[in-house]
DNA sequence: CTGAAAGCGCTTACAG
DNA sequence: CTGAAAGCGCTTACAG
């Protein structure tokens, strides 16, 4: 390691150039008023000419900034713990920000409840957060909220679901779409040529709902481009409870027993997979997410694969996001689609979330 | 963004409590002498007390330290573009790093030429870095470097490729044996289940001859345990030419029509994709990495999948690996496998490699 | 073995 | 509209 040669670089360099003090210069670097016209372009002509790039840690420890990001996401639930890993990558950039001021607070909200977001929405919104992140699970509820937002000028990143009526700074997650055309190409790769085809929906909430449509029109797209022969039943639940799918799932796979492969639109693929292993049959199946139980039966085979988008990462990304915005560190996309990973029994092992 | 409370804290409030300088407390920080073992324990007593963490910010500012990475690894080759992804990400990392002082050089080889290796290893020793990111492609000649470079006592991180033999800080890249099984199951999933395999190594270097085994050897295990009636051949070729590499594999696959699935164990798979397409053969075809050839073929339907290990990933996470090191952020793991990614038609373009 | 002072490159009041 | 000074939390010579 060795020291930097000593010039005159800088602030000073720019405040002598342009014969007026630092606090000048400074003044003019964030574009803060009161500098006349003259001066002010006099120093963002030497600026540009020496392509001056504040030294961002100099000017953190000075400044003293403390910049608070609010987090607020679902609370991961007895029925599922996909929420603990954007948890985690919000958790694993608070623990590498917190050397540069960032704090970090976090908002539950119940998945099952809109009361619920509301109120973590409240009670964000009173710590008076410099940056959200927000998983905006309810539409009507996270209008709301972001009117109150704009208001404020707060930034906000979304992840897991976009809400593109909203004005926010980025995008990060899933393109539903296309992952269910993936879906459909595994099914088509693997399943028997003239086999049925099964797309199971399982939700009691009407956003899902919309999300799991979403990916059936691009698995349902796939096979008319393709113009495979596989004929596709849909069989929607709207109870989560195992008995309740077991029953529903049952009727239909007896009514057509040419259905050889079932995709099933969200992360509950782990409950038709015990149905299946319970009934002994064999059925290609494929769901979404890198959950526990969903390894489960990876492991065991009763799951042929696993759709996943990097949770974890959109939580790390999208804190990331929010505190480049906000140290002018650089200015994220619009939109980020998360890659959309196949995870198998033979690859799992190595996935990081 | 609001100001921080105002108590002695750090360095100061240490020096303050143990009755001594700030230099004093300085020393005992970064262990060094010159400081009574009383002193020294008094202060180390009370850095726990106050689960002192050094504002690194502030460090770094004042030792104005200038940390030097060198990045040596294989030229982009007109073959293939591969080790443009690797560079990607140490590139990355170096636009993230630069306002933190560290600086990167870089040492391109030839890939066919150990030559060109010792070469850039001279070059690379001569700039005198802090810290190496090396893709150790010549075995011996890179215990040779390293034998140099643990004199210095300057930590490396390769990518790649290990090498057990040597000293390193740690190992990122792929865990070859595994995903040699990955492509096996992909195979096994989608291949008719009657039909022979075709295991292609084409390779000129005897390095990644060793590589390309250890993923067959992957590749039979998985059909071995599961124990499917898969037969399976084997084919040599010790040329990259295209057409040496047709006449080889149309002979074989004159000779074996049952052969339904190839598994090329290296990235030149879209030399065997470029030869079934000539030829209007109809065979499930399977191979490495991303690149612009492979996904011409992916997108025509002549290789079925990639696998890929996020080369670009490898660059950015092993430059990263070495700051942290020499900033005292944080120890990377002594063995970073990446996840095995599976790459199709459907997914290729929201992958980042 | 230890301390006092200067300085890293900025920002922040305060004074004019 | 502008400048001079103090300070952010450390590190680095230098003096003793």
């Amino acid at each position: 390691m060795k020291m930097q040669s000593k010039e005159l670089t800088g602030v000073r360099e720019i405040a002598r150039r342009a014969n007026v003090s630092i606090g000048t210069v400074d003044r003019v670097i964030h574009n803060r008023k009161g500098v006349s016209v003259q001066t002010r372009e006099k120093i963002n002509a030497i600026i540009e000419e020496l392509n001056f790039q504040p030294n961002k840690m100099a000017s953190l420890l000075a400044s003293k900034k403390n910049v608070r990001l609010a987090v607020c996401i679902p609370r991961t639930s007895t029925e599922t713990d996909y929420w603990k890993y954007p948890l985690n990558g919000a958790m694993q950039a608070e623990a590498e920000l917190e050397r540069f001021g960032v704090n970090f607070s976090y908002f539950f909200y119940d998945l099952d409840s809109e009361k619920s977001f509301v109120n973590a929405g409240k009670l964000l919104l009173k710590s008076g957060p410099d940056g959200i992140l927000l998983a905006p699970s309810f539409v009507e509820e996270s209008l709301l909220l972001m009117g109150k937002i704009k208001k404020k000028g707060v930034p906000v990143v979304f992840i897991n679901a976009d809400l593109p009526k909203a004005e926010s700074l980025s995008y990060i997650g899933p393109e539903l779409y296309q992952s269910g055309r993936l879906a459909a190409q595994l099914i088509s790769l693997s399943a028997p040529p003239a086999g049925h085809v099964l797309v199971v929906n399982i939700s009691t909430n009407f956003e899902e709902d919309h999300h799991l449509k979403r990916k059936e029109q691009g698995f349902r797209q796939f096979f008319e481009e393709t113009a495979t022969a596989h004929e596709i039943h849909t069989l929607h639940i709207g109870k989560t409870k195992s008995n309740s799918v077991e029953s529903a799932l049952l009727d239909v796979l007896t009514n057509d027993p040419a259905i050889k492969a079932i995709f099933v639109t969200n992360s509950r693929v782990s409950v038709v997979a015990k149905i299946l292993q319970k009934h002994h049959r064999q059925i290609f199946l494929i769901g979404y997410d890198f959950l526990r139980e969903n390894l489960h039966y990876l492991e065991t085979g009763h799951i042929a694969c696993l759709i996943c988008q990097r949770p974890q990462e959109q939580g790390y990304v999208g804190a990331m996001a929010l505190y480049k915005h906000l140290f002018k560190l650089g200015e994220p996309d619009k939109t980020v689609y998360m890659p959309i990973d196949i995870i198998t029994r033979e690859n799992y092992k190595f996935y990081k979330s």
